[in-house]
RNA sequence: GUCCCCAUCGUCUAGCCAGGUCCAGGACACCGGCCUUUCACGCCGGCGACACGGGUUCAAAUCCCGUUGGGGACGCCA
């Protein structure tokens, strides 16, 4: 159904139309996500438009930052941004248009009367809609006058909505809405027709609260002769409470989760598979995102988005990223830490042991700090319940012995000697290692032993071993 | 209120369109075990769902109707 078989078919043109009034969202970062996924699929195009007409809430500082969290995630665009508020002209030459031609009206309510009439229908059981009373008036401009659409009042407006299936409307139940205020902008139905037609766009993919406006904009675009796009609608975006996803649940907004650690692979990943799937694979590149998906695997409920997955993708992401990867990811949560100034090589041999123990870059930069700084902190409570225990300074002195002779990265040679010194000592490996990896780490957890001693090298395995003597029994 | 949409484990979902291979599969979470010098990783196992009621059919998670529940829309917001 989606493959383009012939050559008149339009070359697949999607967009992305956030209003500026906000930071992106999971939600809108989704519906970005699917536009971009079909229009790479394709081989077609996303253009990018701002739908700044509300320019009370409409902030270039959101513009910023909605690009800014799209360019994380990897969503490029072909075209734009365009912004709404510089096409003005071309609204109101197209209200001019359907005035013109009949399939609108001037109507000199004023809000209050509408309101009123709303309020009256509803109160009757009825649908709050506009009456029509200036419908056949052929009344003109006026002050406080806006322009309305004049609607079929009769027989259905239906299309075929590629992830819900066929729709249909009685157009009895749509009004005559307003589509050029009373200051003379256009409302949010006229302009994003006008720019839906004029970008070419082939493939409307947005959330479903946009279901119920698909017929007027349908009627619009007909009143003006043209024919309309595909719509997709793909499902909303839950909470955990399964309410509509806000700030109330935390962080909703993407760019956060940059801050939070999680790597933009790991986004993505739990994006896409928020409502479309491709039978039980759960891990996906971007490429293999692009070459899978389509629109005939996206789901029609509505989705929770949980956090945990996301943790949980994020872990494998972060396991079998390249080490170059994490290096270039790493500096700000460094940075975070007060470390700006480290070895770079010690941290490339250290990722590797650090990998399997966090889920999210803060805690690998926690995890990697003791190999980067020449003191790490030790931890008072490691302190008194491993290094202030019987025998942890002979641990601490034999384990300096040998790593004098065989030598700190010498894995292999490390363990044996561990095993042996276990041995003649008397005592279990915890009782050597536990003072050791505290003395060395500040901790009680961390990677294996002879890796940590292997990472650190033995100059700074012995200076850490000698400083630990002063916090030993 | 009216209209529209949706309904499989706690969560994301496969299966549904082309009914039997499904006493429903995977993933995450959770629980237990193994591994083990710590913390993890990993591995093995467990718990756990077709919203309800009718119908069609030899046979329904799959098709139809209804009920219930949830969501959305009904702006001179987008």
């Amino acid at each position: 159904m989606m493959s383009q078989t012939n050559d008149n078919t339009p070359k697949v043109r999607t967009r992305f139309p956030p209003s500026p009034t906000g930071a992106l969202h999971i939600g809108g970062a989704r519906t970005a996500l699917f536009n971009w996924l079909f229009a790479r699929h394709h081989g077609g195009q996303m253009v990018m438009r701002l739908e700044d007409t509300d320019q009370k809430r409409s902030k270039q500082e959101y513009v910023e930052s909605i690009i800014s969290a799209m360019t994380w995630l990897g969503l490029d665009f072909d075209e734009g941004p365009f912004y709404q508020t510089k096409r003005m002209d071309r609204y109101k030459e197209v209200v001019q248009q359907m005035l013109a031609n009949g399939t609108a009206y001037w109507c000199h309510c004023s809000p209050e009367e509408v309101q009123a009439k709303r309020d009256a229908a509803m109160a009757s059981g009825g649908k709050p809609m506009y009456d029509g009373t200036c419908r056949e008036k052929g009344l003109g401009p006026a002050d406080g006058a806006v322009v309305r659409f004049r609607g079929p009042c009769e027989g259905v407006t239906a299309f075929n909505d590629l992830v819900k299936g066929p729709i249909s409307f009685d157009n009895k139940e749509l009004d005559d809405l307003v589509i050029q205020r009373s200051d003379g902008t256009p409302t949010y139905h006229l302009a994003v027709i006008v720019d839906d037609i004029d970008m070419a766009i082939t493939h409307v993919i947005r959330g479903d609260d946009h279901v119920s406006n698909t017929p007027r904009q349908i009627q619009l675009i007909r009143a003006l002769g043209m024919e309309p796009p595909l719509y997709a609608h793909i499902p909303m975006i839950l909470g955990p409470d399964k309410k509509k996803l806000s700030k109330r649940h935390g962080a909703a907004a993407v760019i956060e989760y940059e801050d939070m650690g999680y790597m933009p692979e790991s986004m993505l990943n739990a994006l896409a598979r928020l409502g479309w799937s491709h039978g039980d694979q759960e891990v996906f590149s971007r490429d293999e995102l692009i070459e899978l998906f389509d629109l005939d695997a996206v789901g029609r409920s509505a989705a929770v988005f949980d956090i945990a997955k996301l943790n949980a993708l994020n872990h494998k992401y972060i396991q079998s990223a390249e080490p170059k990867r994490l290096m270039e990811l790493l500096p700000p949560f460094l940075a975070k830490r007060g470390i700006t100034d480290y070895d770079a090589a010690v941290l490339e041999k250290a990722l590797p042991e650090l990998v399997a123990r966090t889920e999210n870059l803060i805690m690998l930069a926690e995890w990697a700090e003791p190999y980067l700084v020449a003191d790490p902190e030790m931890d008072p409570k490691a302190v008194s319940k491993v290094l202030q225990k019987e025998g942890a300074a002979q641990a601490l002195d034999a384990v300096a012995a040998l790593v004098r002779e065989i030598g700190a990265e010498d894995t292999g040679a490390m363990d044996a000697a561990f095993h042996k010194l276990a041995e003649d000592m008397g005592v279990k490996m915890g009782q050597i290692a536990q003072p050791v990896r505290v003395a060395l780490t500040g901790r009680t957890a961390s990677p294996g032993i002879f890796e940590v001693m292997a990472i650190l090298g033995s100059e700074a395995v012995l200076n850490r071993l000698e400083r630990a003597k002063d916090f030993a029994a």
